[in-house]
DNA sequence: TTGTATGCGTTATCAG
DNA sequence: CTGATAACGCATACAA
């Protein structure tokens, strides 16, 4: 009485692969082979055909938590993120997905909208989840203490099998694709001397906030070199968000120095120090040169179009998520190389 | 021989629940209920040290796949957009985690790229990883078959105790956000009528695009009323992104008609549109007015700023959250309503 | 090639 | 309040 249905799925309960066998009249095991066929495809043909139909008879969808428990490994990799929001991130998130996807893996994200104690939160739970692995996107903090616990949470993942890449400075034990911040910086601020630009102020980001800091710093060695050195008090901290780059060119222009060009440490401040000069009725690029830093889409339609160092942001994210999956002998370090691109926002002069 | 180590986690093999009790000196089902308290928290404050303490010394991650599996349900949350790189999108993903982070569930991304075929895809893929609930975002096409098939394997789902949700046209067979894309179109034009303009060009997005379709429906409409048609040449169709907007602006002004604003039925095509015209040496916004729909963050910084529709799309994304989630007795159908927002693009005249 | 029997790590049921 | 023990759905070593 309880088991004579059996060509229907059955309202909620779902179909198990024991069903399937079941219906095709055959064991669990010929079942399990004919459904995934896995390195050895050991299953006579007219077999097969009968599990695969009764499977789709049944509408068959296959626990890929069940299978994780019997495989000991799932099919998920983790993305840790700042803010999805923000175009950086969203387009390297593009490229994860989309490597991800070629890989057969689903993506689990994780925004830990700019909170760095949620990072190691997450990574907890995708441990938990037992994620193949784990992507961690974003520039670190110049903080012993934090980094010191993300590169504990993701040592101990890493012990238990678990494979880790990060997109940002190689500080924390696991493999990363690093840009080369110092250098594309130098060659943006030497192109601007090139230009004639002479005096210099700098949007840049938090203090202690590497990818920041690894940006300004290359950009001033650079024009130290030449003989034009930035300004102690023409370098403006501030989020490395667009608000920060607003704020950051408000109290700039407080300051009322003698500047020509600014360089904002990434698109989006520099994006918002544009606005805020031109809020001060500034003309762009007339009265102010301006300079950021990624090249985001964004970029396409602002005018000035602005000049920026171009990294290709989908690339970086796939190239994480070969690191991450460990295709072939991943070297530990990728290191991505900026173009300075010269727009109509720092004419020459 | 085999089973004296019992402090260290040990290389690769990760602690079980198990290992816990035995160090513990307790029982599995009590090592469990200490863990996780459940409804009743009925273990002897002592016992629970124990397990607790014996838990943090040995580093145990509960095994969230085994939790499915005997819990019947996991804290998976699949998430499915055309383009997680467009800020439309990424916007609600922000939405969306956060709302799912307060929730307890980790978000599953699926970046379909546009191809609706991969939707079907993706939800199966969700299915076997039976999450808890799903939500697709994105206006739908007029493609009856298409259609159908997503409404299959979203009934399919459901049937099997997943709850579905999503953003854009009620057609699915699922809870859903959407917004009011006629009204608030036909306020736009109604607001740009009255800052005196009366020639109209439409960019129209894809002939078939739900959304792209209802607003070109609301804002013509509401113009024919007004006695200040949009003639039917002057309705450009392209795809519903940047280029589909650069590319439809190109050909409008390959037309030669004679327009005072355009209206592009997104943002992102706005902005291409507006790029566009001034490649051909337009100046903005006096020789072409210009209105989008979305209000996407990145408006903060174009200039002239353009005249639009704001949506939240961040509380979009929760409220799709909360209907996944069936949070109380969830509506079936949150209609959202857009704000008319003139800006510089659209000057009086 | 096919079938049987076990184990994966937890939760939950049912006795003590 | 605690402890055995039976599921949960699938993969696989082993036997036939």
């Amino acid at each position: 009485m309880t088991s004579t249905r059996t060509t229907v799925a059955g309202n909620g309960r779902a179909a198990t692969l024991s069903d399937v066998a079941r219906e095709a009249g055959v064991s669990l095991a010929t079942a399990s082979r004919a459904i995934n066929g896995s390195t050895n495809r050991s299953v006579r043909a007219d077999l097969r055909e009968r599990v695969l139909g009764a499977a789709a008879r049944l509408n068959y969808s296959p626990n890929a938590n069940a299978q994780a428990m019997a495989r000991g490994k799932t099919a998920t990799l983790g993305l840790i993120v700042h803010d999805i929001a923000d175009p950086f991130f969203s387009t390297i998130a593009a490229g994860v997905t989309e490597a991800a996807d070629t890989a057969g893996l689903a993506v689990t994200l994780a925004n830990t909208q700019h909170d760095a104690e949620r990072e190691v939160g997450f990574i907890q739970t995708l441990q938990n989840l037992r994620a193949r692995s784990i992507i961690v996107v974003g520039g670190r903090q110049d903080d012993d203490e934090a980094n010191q616990r993300l590169r504990e949470a993701l040592a101990a993942y890493q012990e238990r099998g678990g494979a880790a890449a990060m997109v940002g400075q190689p500080i924390l034990g696991v493999k990363a694709v690093h840009v080369d911040n110092r250098g594309a910086s130098a060659a943006l601020a030497r192109a601007l001397h090139g230009q004639g630009y002479r005096r210099f102020a700098v949007l840049g980001g938090p203090e202690r906030h590497l990818t920041a800091a690894e940006r300004r710093g290359g950009f001033c060695a650079a024009l130290a070199e030449l003989g034009a050195p930035v300004a102690a008090e023409a370098i403006i901290p501030s989020p490395f968000v667009r608000d920060g780059g607003h704020e950051a060119m408000v109290e700039l222009m407080r300051r009322e120095l003698d500047v020509e060009v600014v360089f904002a440490v990434n698109d989006v401040m520099a994006l918002g120090a544009m606005t805020a000069a031109r809020e001060a009725g500034l003309v762009l690029p007339r009265d102010m040169a301006f300079a950021g830093f990624d090249d985001i889409f964004a970029l396409r339609d602002v005018t000035p179009t602005l000049t920026t160092v171009r990294i290709d942001m989908v690339e970086i994210g796939r190239q994480a998520t070969a690191l991450a999956l460990g295709d072939g002998e991943a070297p530990d370090l990728v290191t991505v190389t900026g173009e300075v691109v010269l727009r109509e926002s720092t004419p020459a002069r």
